[in-house]
DNA sequence: GGTTATGCAACCAAGGCCTC
DNA sequence: GAGGCCTTGGTTGCATAACC
């Protein structure tokens, strides 16, 4: 697969007016949770919120009034993780790290899936327990489809290479679904969908519409036990009629912005802007949550900020 | 009692956060 | 923005609990 041509559309980061107004209802959020802060958090949110008002208002131009020529030179950014400015260039930067990488192993290993694992939805008041449940789920998981953890009699053998996790958290009301996006390249396939499950019929359960590998229903219970705590064995896992929802489907072009993407949206799953409650869990949820971490080859890639490069190209 | 799975600590690196 | 500190998370190996 051909993936030089995969970028972030120019599009995505013109809008700037847009993004500052998205801006100004987060700052307010930001301003009447200083209000209701602790004084040591106080410090903190009010930095916060400084950076996020002077993100991409400073622009640094070469200005040649002769030829009447203005050349960028740079902007400043919050790097915030509500701010819609960030959210799209660092979706930006890490795709300019990560895809190169990626380009390489696939010459070698041509088997790129996306893995999609999901948890039920979860309270607010949960979301944050959850999001660390998940990541030491996902950390024992991952030993198993490298290997270096084995359950007697059962083969998570997947041909593992590597893997990129990023986490996503849709949202509406008090409903949080977060769930992990992982890019897998494998070193072989997983053979043929042709098991229906639960998660097979489509939303009115009228029809099967998803077909099934072994490993995906093997992977979906998996998951399932890990997250629980269940003991991985092989009569526990016979016991488990069905796991959590979870799927793995070959990886197209498209999907590489999908895995990219930031860890929340500005708006809910019914389209409404976040609310100042909604803001005020994913605040706390997500403080010092990695949204991007690699494994086997993809290892030690650095998710560094230094965007600037990425910002100078597009702008 | 032997085997297998899990928990945990130690170490290290990555990434978030804070200060200047 | 740079640099340093702090927190999180991956890895490894060993002790122990659980299972058969």
């Amino acid at each position: 697969m051909d993936l030089r041509h995969v970028t972030v559309p120019k599009e995505m980061l013109t809008s700037i007016s847009e993004n500052r107004r998205y801006n100004e209802v987060i700052a307010g959020y930001y301003n009447r949770l200083i209000g209701e802060s602790s004084v040591s958090q106080k410090k903190t949110l009010s930095n916060n919120l400084e950076s996020l008002n002077d993100c991409n208002r400073l622009w640094f131009l070469d200005q040649y009034s002769k030829a009447k020529v203005k050349d960028f030179k740079k902007t400043n950014l919050c790097k915030d993780k509500f701010c819609s400015n960030c959210k799209k260039v660092k979706q930006a930067s890490r795709m300019a790290r990560f895809m190169p990488v990626i380009q390489e192993q696939l010459k070698v290993h041509p088997n790129a899936y996306q893995m999609v694992l999901t948890v039920p939805n979860v309270p607010g008041k949960e979301l944050e327990k959850t999001i660390k449940k998940m990541s030491k789920a996902y950390s024992m998981m991952n030993q198993y489809l490298q290997g270096k953890r084995k359950a007697k009699d059962l083969p998570f053998d997947i041909g593992f290479v590597g893997g990129i996790r990023t986490l996503e958290i849709t949202y509406k009301g008090d409903s949080y679904h977060p769930h992990f996006h992982v890019l897998l390249v494998l070193d072989k396939g997983l053979g043929e969908k042709k098991y229906t499950n639960t998660y097979s019929h489509d939303r009115y359960k009228r029809r099967e519409t998803r077909y099934f590998s072994e490993m995906e229903i093997m992977i979906q219970k998996l998951w399932k036990m890990l997250y629980e705590g269940v003991r991985v064995t092989k009569s526990n896992f016979d016991l488990l009629e069905i796991g959590y929802s979870s799927m793995i489907d070959q990886m197209n072009e498209g999907d590489y912005l999908e895995l990219f993407k930031y860890m929340v949206k500005g708006e809910t799953e019914d389209k409404k802007f976040m609310s100042y409650e909604q803001f005020k869990i994913l605040i706390v949820a997500l403080k010092s949550v990695r949204q991007i971490q690699g494994y086997g080859v993809f290892h030690s890639i650095q998710d560094d900020d230094s965007i600037d490069d990425m910002v100078d190209k597009l702008y």
